[in-house]
DNA sequence: CCCGAAATCCCTATTTTTAGGGATTTTTTT
DNA sequence: AAAAAAATCCCTAAAAATAGGGATTTCGGG
């Protein structure tokens, strides 16, 4: 009862190591890799592995589109993102397009196959650094001054129950611009929609 | 320097009467009439009234549809509705849609005399009756207490920032529900975003 | 002087919300 | 018991918001 692997990573050096590395665990098999995603659902097709180690950083079509595409067809298939970097963004997106987890490149050797045995068993691998993030996420303090003057007027005004165009009217810019700003907002909070918004503005702001 | 004025009202009768109440005013003309708004649009081009004397309920085309169409296109055209009851919803209905004023079959014929006056000199006329509802709906007092018990419920959780979906699921009924309950909270509240109603929301109920 | 954050604008496509109907069943209230 | 209010569900179409890109300008600090 072994685990099938697919490593996708764009440095053939990278890759190398990585199978060196998983070899030392006879139960896991590296059954296929490549150095990007352009050919994801085809791939997972072909060797239907249990996990898939995903770099982010890749040419062409990267990891978190190759995430999204696996996941959207194959959601069984568990994917290990796998960075040099602890991007907040990158992270969030990862996990909501349902990665099982986010390791760093640095991370030891050790880690790397806890983490994939961890992920293959439904649990989730988080690097320590990564999961502090996460968690940051759920203390809505430092949030609260992260939006620049621009976005909090913005979302004051949507407060009111004013809409992208008459907020851009009474600031005298474009809906677009306001669209953008909108964007942003919810960037920054870790949230999607008016009302998630609002209810921020009058849980932590007012 | 005259009036040209145009009268929708499928009663026959009441056409005449209307007639020959404007002919005592040699400022008023009336330029045609029609039973109801299926050609309104047409009307309107061939006859450039400056004020539309609009009944409301018409077989096929009623007022309320001939004023959105007419105002659409031609938002220089005052219109003044004209019905029998004081229905507050077509009140709003009509006052949404760009109605001059709102007045009833029995006001006094001065009345209707000067409420045309009044609307092609650029002012509003309302009907005593109608101006009080209208300014009943400025006072947010009565209104709070007016939801439902559902309705107070369903506003509660949009309010915390849920999607439609995510309430139907939370109260375990459809989507088509919450539509539903959502389009009559807007109705009792005037209001017509989730935007406007998550600020009613902290503002007046929490 | 360069960099980065902030603010501005645009395009495209998808998803949600809103509006306008209609309709049935259950509860309450008179 | 009949009427009114509340709650449920459906359909369709239009409007608004959301997501994912990209891009330029301005302005303040290092």
């Amino acid at each position: 009862m072994s685990i099938r692997i697919f490593i996708y990573d764009d440095s053939t050096e990278r890759r190398d190591s990585l199978k060196a590395l998983l070899s030392l665990d006879e139960q896991l098999v590296v059954v296929a890799e490549a150095p990007n995603c352009i050919h994801a659902i085809q791939d997972i097709e072909n060797y239907f592995p249990d996990v898939v180690l995903m770099d982010i950083n890749m040419p062409e079509v990267d990891g978190l589109e190759g995430l999204k595409r696996i996941k959207n067809k194959f959601p069984e298939v568990k994917v290990l993102m796998q960075t040099a970097y602890d991007d907040s963004e990158k992270i969030f997106t990862s996990l909501k397009n349902g990665a099982s987890g986010y390791i760093l490149k640095n991370d030891k050797p050790q880690r790397i196959l806890q983490a994939i045995d961890e992920v293959f068993k439904g649990g989730a691998a988080l690097n320590p650094a990564i999961a502090q993030k996460v968690l940051d996420y759920f203390k809505p303090a430092q949030r609260t001054t992260s939006l620049s003057p621009k976005e909090n007027e913005v979302l004051s005004l949507l407060a009111e129950g004013l809409s992208y165009k008459m907020v851009a009217d009474k600031l005298g810019v474009s809906y677009t611009t306001i669209n953008t700003h909108t964007k942003r907002i919810y960037e920054k909070l870790h949230i999607s929609s008016i009302g998630e918004a609002i209810a921020y503005y009058y849980k932590h702001l007012q």
